[in-house]
DNA sequence: TGTACATCAGTGAACGCGCGTTCACTGATGTAC
DNA sequence: TGTACATCAGTGAACGCGCGTTCACTGATGTAC
């Protein structure tokens, strides 16, 4: 047992995955300065040498968290097998959206702390509609490209396609909130998921009728 | 100009009064006990006499809170003219269903304080599914009315109503947080009206593809 | 290879602030007799 | 009608806590010569 030396070594990267820890634990309110520097081992000021600010080391953590909400879409996106005909493809394409929003959804469930830093520090809105520089790692990005993908497919139709982002993540997101810490927190599993697949069914539904393709298909999932 | 009397005489009220404008403008960190015991020109204890906690007066805040939602969302329902043959009640229904969301996003951008303060203080589920006991300022209550009267019209299949409450509360909760004081709070009015449109058409599409009512009828609103 | 020195990453103590809540107390009120 | 007294609604001071941030400082590091 060696004793601790003078200098941590890399104390930045410490205190950053320290903030994550406790974010997850205890949400934006768990991301004191002082908590996180006395977990590290360091005394509570030395963070101010790599952060500016309080906020910065939050921001941070947003940042981490944006990362994990995409990696949480895009595990599920990418589990489904791609059609092989074009009906096949119609069928993938609904099933990522769908898929897509499970994951949004998983996310939020497992990590609510996590999730509520995101939010209380999202920057200012992403980038809308799809053009502007994409970060692959907004989420946002991520939706907008299974819609556009949707209508590719003949799904949904063109002259739906605005505003489809804007619907389906607050859908996603509402139900994420409401059972993540909010009134249905209380929910069994079962119900919950059940509920989930009514929301992803309506809005599958409703793009299936923009093209009229929505007798009879298989729902999403 | 009398001078100010020993006792308030009505100090409980006017905590609740104090305390739900500071909700107005600064959410659940502008209800400090001593700032409203201020506002209220009383020493900063007096409240004690009349909460027992700080929770308390909170919790009455959002009770008022909720009667505000309540209204807002029945203000618009109630403008809606009932239909005058079946087919008008019909879309009736279905224009209540659209407006009781709109009351919703309504509330919660006039209110953004009010509104948070509402869910962060929310109590425990609120009744889930039509039976047992109806609070008629439960706003869960008056939506899963609006429901029921969707199928009793047939635009709703009653296959398709479990779990619709929740649906509709999420697509409108999540719009709302979104926009209220979430990443798209810096959307212009026209855009932000438009989508709310959308998520609205979107589930009255889905709902009348369920009886096969979807093709040709009008848009909600 | 050795040394002076700038630079950087830490430390301990303290500032200034604000909060919820409690304590012992006082002023006002109303009621029993 | 008058008075003693219980009760209630306030007050001022203080407790105990925790926070973000700053200050002057010290120990370690690495580089120019």
């Amino acid at each position: 047992m060696t004793t601790a030396p003078y200098h941590h070594g890399n104390l930045r990267a410490a205190l950053v995955e320290a903030a994550v820890a406790a974010a997850r634990e205890s949400g934006p309110d768990g991301l004191v300065v002082r908590h996180l520097a006395r977990r590290v081992g360091v005394s509570h000021n030395a963070a101010y040498r790599h952060f500016s600010d309080r906020d910065a080391l939050v921001a941070e953590v947003a940042e981490v968290g944006m990362g994990e909400l995409t990696t949480a879409m895009r595990r599920r996106t990418d589990r489904v097998p791609p059609g092989a005909d074009p009906e096949g493809e119609v069928l993938a394409a609904r099933a990522r959206l769908s898929e897509c929003g499970r994951g949004y959804v998983d996310f939020a469930l497992a990590e609510p702390g996590l999730f509520r830093v995101l939010f209380a520090a999202y920057p200012s809105p992403p980038s809308l509609g799809t053009d502007g520089t994409k970060d692959p790692d907004d989420p946002f990005v991520v939706l907008n490209a299974l819609l556009d993908d949707l209508v590719r497919v003949g799904h949904l139709a063109p002259e739906a396609r605005p505003g489809a982002e804007i619907t389906c993540w607050s859908a996603v997101h509402g139900f994420a909130v409401l059972h993540s810490e909010g009134p249905l927190r209380e929910l069994d599993e079962a119900t919950r998921s059940a509920a989930l697949d009514v929301v992803l069914e309506t809005i599958d539904r409703s793009y299936g009728a923009t093209t009229g393709a929505g007798r009879g298909a298989a729902g999403p999932g």
